[in-house]
DNA sequence: GCTCAATGTGATCACTGTTAACATTCAATA
DNA sequence: TATTGAATGTTAACAGTGATCACATTGAGC
């Protein structure tokens, strides 16, 4: 809507390239992006894009980031409202979670399709490490960066149990057809049933 | 190594189609299964694949199903070794799970992929019910087939937290870089960790 | 004002899924 | 057993894909 003047130099293309793919991953999913859609909708010719990413892979990793970026920001809300409200910061948490990925499908897959993004990219690791630590931080209640690779068995529980149920969600595999607000009801139940697992050994 | 003589007929289409998917898929990842790839792997020309899947997306929807099935049986064999050998049957289950995603993480990736599958298939969904009805049987020790919607918390807990922690070590999200045995490890330690959540609510 | 690196274009490549017209074979029937 | 029709496989073609090349246009710094 902005950007009237035809200039020959578009100005901002990697960054309106990213906001392509948002676009037509979350209205026709992510098999649909494509990398001459996504040059057609910005209005410029598909190999300019390569003058700002080597490669499909290269412009979904740089996508798949963004959407990290996004749930950890998701997260950070959700600790921030809860601790305001002093409510239970967990559950808020990991309802955060798997809401976005039921609001935000297209997101919530692009993120972890290993086989479509270089997952040894350094921002993109550098944003799921950042990922990681709110997720612990939202858990154990520390924000500071963590070694996700050191994760305690119960910090492993609870991140497994509501990134599998997002996916389960997403997928249709579980709650098939029914709404979000009841598929984020039984998000809560799993959470609460989570509970006793924590309650016991508080720190390992 | 059989099929020697070069019949007109092949004999065996479908079924050799499949297993040209699982070679591909094994051995370069999922992304490499190419229509055109399997034909020639199979030694027959490409178009003759749609006389048995009318598409690209059926041809990969039978492979899914196939892997549900590897899967269930899996499961079954883990609970009938625990049975006899009267350890966890729980952890057995959760545990065979994992194992399964690690060892074949194409066949794992390949049962959830959305977008590349026709979930609405008939005989996608019976695997699928098929294989939630054997986590139930594993976790419940019921093994009559149930509604994969009527989840209790407890289940669906259960369920997603094998789930989840598959997808994060298949996907290096987590425990990156170490050998499957430390994955496992750390797997069954966090299978452990749950022990808590079931033994105060026994049936909900 | 000139120059050159950065950025965008057009033509083209090999490859993909898919289709249509045609070829071959198998199996049932007469 | 010979014929015939359905099942199965082939060849040639199509549009769409990611990618690359030489070339065009621009703007920033000398």
């Amino acid at each position: 809507m902005n950007k009237e003047k035809k200039s020959y130099h578009h100005g901002n293309l990697a960054e309106s390239l990213l906001e392509a793919v948002d676009e037509i991953a979350s209205q026709f999913g992510l098999e649909a992006v494509t990398l001459r859609a996504c040059a057609k909708r910005v209005g410029v010719s598909p190999s300019s894009a390569f003058r700002h990413y080597s490669d499909k892979r290269s412009l979904l990793t740089a996508f798949a980031t963004r959407a990290l970026t996004q749930l950890s920001d998701a997260l950070v809300a959700a600790n921030r409202r809860a601790t305001a409200d002093n409510t239970d910061l967990f559950a808020a948490v990991g309802l955060a979670y798997i809401d976005f990925a039921l609001t935000k499908p297209a997101f919530f897959r692009a993120m972890w399709r290993e086989e479509t993004i270089y997952t040894g990219d350094e921002h993109y690791i550098a944003a799921s490490r950042q990922l990681s630590s709110h997720l612990q931080g939202g858990f154990a209640g520390t924000l500071h960066d963590k070694d996700p690779d050191s994760l305690s068995p119960q910090e492993l529980l609870a991140w497994s149990s509501v990134h599998g149920l997002a996916k389960l969600l997403i997928d249709g595999t579980v709650c098939k057809g029914q709404d979000k607000a009841d598929q984020l009801q039984a998000a809560a139940e799993m959470i609460a049933a989570m509970g006793p697992a924590f309650d016991i050994e508080p720190m390992a």
